[in-house]
DNA sequence: CTATTACATCGACAGACGTAAGTGTTATTG
DNA sequence: CAATAACACTTACGTCTGTCGATGTAATAG
């Protein structure tokens, strides 16, 4: 979260004068800015924002079965959300048998947290 | 972040038994999470979360014709990024004059950072 | 008043998104 | 093996998104 940008002092222009010069914008920052964009919007949804908060207080612990009847949604597009969150490196799965338990990648919202605060 | 639902216990089920009962939801944590992942979305796009980045590091001193040579993109779809940003609260501007400026708006992050953390 | 600058809004378009219904896959039960 | 359960994948569809170019609006310069 660096993103130290030089600002052109600003003053009221002559006409013909642009207001500002271009600036170079650090590419260091933007790496960081796309994984935690990704990240936040993967958040971006009510009921993946919930499932995230679900499984780190249950993890390892719920079937997707369980979690099916929480939303309002059917099982493909709870599936595909959870599809989504593992897209985004959110969340991970484990297949035992019958049933997918879900479970947060530690660490995995690290980044997005410590920028925000 | 409460959300303390009840799970049901998991086993193997017998075939013609469905693996749960259905779990009430608490809503107490519906809006939160509305709220929380309307914040994220608008933080889900790598160049509106650089834009945050900037306006919380030069709150009040930057023009908007000294964000847009940051960034590879025109000016309206600047304005369209800001104009999302301001309708997730995220942000709000001030006009002085010809130019505008836009600021963080306080504590705008702090219920999705601290659900993070 | 006219020209110009800063910024927002509009119109358009390709692509992504959220959702459901249907189907497929794998594993367990009987 | 046949039936069933859990879950993922496919297809489809309406809506939203990111982007640009053109236009509109307000304010300053001359």
């Amino acid at each position: 979260m660096p993103v130290d940008l030089e600002l052109s002092p600003k003053q009221k222009r002559a006409a013909g004068e642009r207001c500002c010069e271009p600036v170079v914008y650090p590419d260091v920052q933007r790496e960081e800015a796309l994984r935690m964009a990704e990240v936040a919007k993967a958040l971006g949804d009510p009921i993946r924002l919930q499932l995230v908060d679900v499984l780190r207080k249950h993890a390892g612990k719920v079937c997707v079965c369980e979690l099916v009847p929480l939303f309002d949604i059917s099982q493909p597009t709870l599936s595909h959300h959870l599809g989504k969150l593992r897209a985004a490196g959110i969340v991970d799965s484990e297949r035992k048998g019958l049933w997918a338990y879900y479970y947060v990648i530690p660490d995995a919202l690290q980044e997005l947290s410590t920028w925000l605060s």
